[in-house]
RNA sequence: GGGCUCGUAGCUCAGUUGGUUAGAGCGUUGCAUUGACAUUGCAAAGGUCAGAGAUUCGAGUUCUCUCGGGCCCACCA
């Protein structure tokens, strides 16, 4: 043996021979529990960042924990193709080209983005063999794979057929650059300091910050308390607007603060969530004056074709040239919502598909609720148990549709002849884009142009829908719409097990444990638990450890603006796998955000390097005692010192406080324990005494055995070093991964 | 505004139902070591546990308030 353990010649090696053994595969046995776990599938184009590195290490550890405990294990590798942000990311490639998603029709950007994918695929695979994965690769999943399509597609088509899905008119939270809708959760607050213009509008001064949308306006609303305007409500107020006479209603409505400004605002139901709420309970015309490309529309007027930004300069020059704007407030400061790539969200009024999550007939939340509320589903940390509860306690319909092509496609057709008034935009063959109506194209006879050409169909909300997984009859169009990412993510412990009716999936489902980041505990973990339930009757998964964010060596959070993001590439070429997984794991505050704990990546080194020499020391003594007095085979009971029963003891507390902190996910006092015992019990004490023994035969064996006891504990901390050692050790099977997990009987 | 969470050694963090002299890693200081390991060993220094009050025989741990971080959610015309 080396005198230095060197991690970096045997990883990959090591890793080759577990996988070719076969030793991943879980050999079922109908007699036993088996352990699962379904990886959460990193970004498919993308690399592992620091907190896939937890994931993996946290996983791993689990696994191969139970597989040594003879529980048939799997754990299930995948990969995401991450909607949005992959999308986001192909655009910006086809800027760079002078492209924009426009130059393809639907279908070619689709193939244009899996081309993309695919060749930045392949890193998530390497990178996880080089983390010592020990997951089943034969059940590889992706989530466009026919199968999990196929699943969707089902579910959805069950829950139309069970009404729990509807389309409907909806305040989106709409980007115009991405051209999609975004969830709530979805969305990041920024603040921002704005102009607030107090405009004339007839008897009224009010203030905004957005003059453009006055065109939309279909009321002014004031506080039902408020004094001041008392005479006004109900009655209507007519002044000059920039287009001509305007006539708007005056209602009064709680949501109205009267502190705010003068009291009185203006109502634009099509671009402002209060107002639209407001004007579902007025009764309120809702008028869109900005189209889907983030421009103001035919309503504005002479405005017409100006993007936000340009139309507010615009506008409220005309405003001021009129003495229209009382005075302007420059230091207003208030909050914008932002998209995932940082543009404005724009509120807007689309035709959106949604899910019923509280229907009277069926409800999708309570059960998912009372799963967690009951201890069906536990959570650990338990404190995050509350994050979930809330959510669902407050969740409202959830809107399934994304105006993405990267995604799946809902499998929802719509017929020209019965639907005149879509709205279809295509390549033609020459190359032109065009937008025409359902009806346009067949009077034209273009369909077969548009439907090889097709970029985007909006069908307003009296279009009829019919629900298909493939095209009914002639002059049918898809819907260019497809399933947000988590609506299909919800389904995942489902299709990466064969559901509804694989030998897997009757055998390992529900799976054990649900390992994964505290923040996506809504969007995932919640949506999971649901359609688990709906589909299956059956959670999902019994246990859910969230783990926290890893974050910068600063404490704060990792950002690329910051630069202050760690690349683990770094670490594992520096200090090795086993020390970047047993440093973050011993490093993790319990489900808390932590910052990088680099002293430990470094201290896990040099521990791997510690048991490497134990190692040596034990075939050095081997050398020298072996052969004359046949040591290191079985230890003599009856001969026994109190030193060496003290070391076989305090190996027994350590076997047990393993299991017992693993089994409450405290993975860092399992880790710390078998630090402390294999170094300053068991190196700094132990061998001292052995080295000075008179009788080497009887500290030699109880050497031996503790010294190799310990390891297989460590085996899922820290896989490499422990079967290198484990294979230079005399005596050895085929691999420490296979070895019996020590017991307390077995002492 | 609602909620969660944190403040413990120079730094990063443990401290689980309240119970001897408050722990670990890294760092610091001194000494040692030529055959397992300098990626070492032995030892030491370093903490009024953010502050104040309350409960208790006993509080880092429970409660209240104050101060100071971090995060989540909602709203902001």
């Amino acid at each position: 043996m080396d005198k230095v353990y060197n991690f970096k010649d045997k990883e990959k090696e090591i890793y080759k021979n577990w996988e070719e053994k076969g030793y991943f595969k879980p050999k079922i046995d109908s007699k036993k529990k088996p352990f699962t776990i379904i990886l959460p599938p990193p970004n498919a184009s993308g690399k592992m960042h620091t907190g896939n590195v937890l994931m993996v290490a946290i996983e791993d550890l689990l696994v191969r924990w139970h597989r040594m405990k003879g529980d048939p294990t799997l754990w299930v590798p995948g990969t995401d193709h991450a909607g949005t942000e992959t999308q986001i990311t192909f655009e910006r490639e086809l800027k760079k080209q002078g492209k924009s998603r426009f130059n393809y029709s639907r279908e070619e950007l689709y193939q244009a983005i899996w081309d993309f994918v695919q060749n930045n695929n392949g890193q998530i695979e390497s990178q996880l063999r080089q983390m010592g994965a020990s997951v089943d690769w034969s059940r590889y999943t992706f989530t466009l794979d026919d199968k999990v399509i196929t699943t969707v597609n089902n579910t959805f088509k069950k829950m139309v057929d069970e009404d729990l899905v509807y389309r409907g008119n909806y305040m989106v939270n709409y980007c115009p650059k991405c051209g999609t809708t975004y969830a709530d959760v979805e969305l990041k607050h920024e603040e921002r300091r704005d102009p607030l213009y107090y405009m004339k509008y007839g008897p009224f001064i009010l203030a905004t910050v957005r003059p453009e949308t006055k065109f939309g306006d279909t009321a002014v609303a004031v506080n039902p308390k408020d004094k001041r305007y008392e005479e006004w409500v109900g009655k209507e107020i007519e002044f000059d607007g920039l287009n001509g006479k305007v006539q708007l209603k005056v209602i009064a409505d709680d949501f109205v603060d009267m502190e705010f400004g003068t009291g009185v605002v203006k109502v634009t139901p099509a671009h402002d969530k209060n107002d639209y709420e407001a004007g579902l309970r007025h009764n309120l015309e809702v008028k869109p004056v900005i189209d889907l490309n983030g421009k103001l529309n035919e309503k504005a007027g002479s405005y017409a074709g100006l993007s936000i930004f340009e139309g507010r300069k615009q506008v409220v020059a005309a405003l001021k040239e009129k003495g229209l704007i009382d005075h302007i407030d420059e230091n207003y400061v208030h909050t914008v919502a932002l998209c995932k790539a940082g543009h404005e969200i724009e509120p807007m009024v689309l035709p959106n598909w949604f899910i019923k999550v509280d229907a009277p007939h069926k409800s999708f939340k309570k059960p998912a609720l009372d799963a967690v509320k009951s201890g069906k589903v536990k959570i650990f940390p338990q404190w995050q148990e509350i994050t979930y509860v809330r959510w669902m306690e407050e969740m409202r319909d959830w809107p399934i549709s994304r105006q993405n092509v990267w995604g799946i496609r809902i499998p929802v057709w719509y017929s020209l002849e019965k639907n005149p008034t879509l709205q279809v935009s295509y390549l033609k063959k020459d190359g032109t884009r065009v937008i025409r109506s359902g009806e346009g194209i067949l009077k034209e006879s273009e369909f077969e142009e548009a439907e090889k050409g097709l970029q985007k169909i909006i069908a307003p909300i009296e279009c009829i829908p019919e629900f298909e997984c493939s095209s009914p009859t002639d002059h049918y169009l898809q819907e260019t719409d497809t399933f947000d990412t988590w609506f299909s993510s919800g389904q995942w412990p489902l299709v990466t097990l064969g559901y509804p009716d694989s030998e897997d999936f009757k055998y390992f489902y529900p799976t054990s444990v649900l390992e994964t980041g505290w923040e996506i505990i809504r969007l995932w973990v919640s949506r999971m638990v649901m359609f688990g339930i709906y589909l299956t009757g059956e959670v999902p998964f019994e246990y859910v450890y969230l783990h926290g964010i890893v974050r910068a060596l600063d404490g704060r959070k990792m950002s690329k603006s910051l630069g202050n993001v760690i690349n683990p590439e770094d670490y594992i070429n520096e200090y090795g796998v086993d020390a970047l997984r047993m440093g973050l794991i011993s490093g993790t505050a319990n489900g808390k955000d932590f910052a990088f704990p680099k002293d430990r990546v470094i201290a896990y080194k040099h521990f791997g390097n510690k048991i490497w020499n134990m190692g040596r020391f034990i075939l050095m003594m081997r050398d020298q005692w072996g052969k004359e007095i046949s040591a290191f085979t079985q230890i003599d009971y009856s001969s026994l010192k109190n030193e060496d029963k003290a070391v076989l003891e305090e190996l027994a507390r350590v076997i047990k406080t393993v299991d017992l902190e693993l089994e409450k996910f405290r993975f860092a006092d399992a880790s710390e324990a078998i630090y402390q015992f294999m170094w300053h019990t068991l190196a700094d004490k132990y061998i001292e005494q052995v080295k000075v023994r008179e009788d080497k035969n009887v500290a030699l064996a109880v050497l031996q055995h503790v010294y190799m006891t310990s390891l297989t504990l460590l085996h899922p901390f820290m896989p490499f070093v422990t079967e290198e050692i484990y294979q230079k050790m005399p005596g050895s099977g085929e691999s420490i991964m296979i070895e019996p997990w020590p017991t307390l009987s077995s002492q």
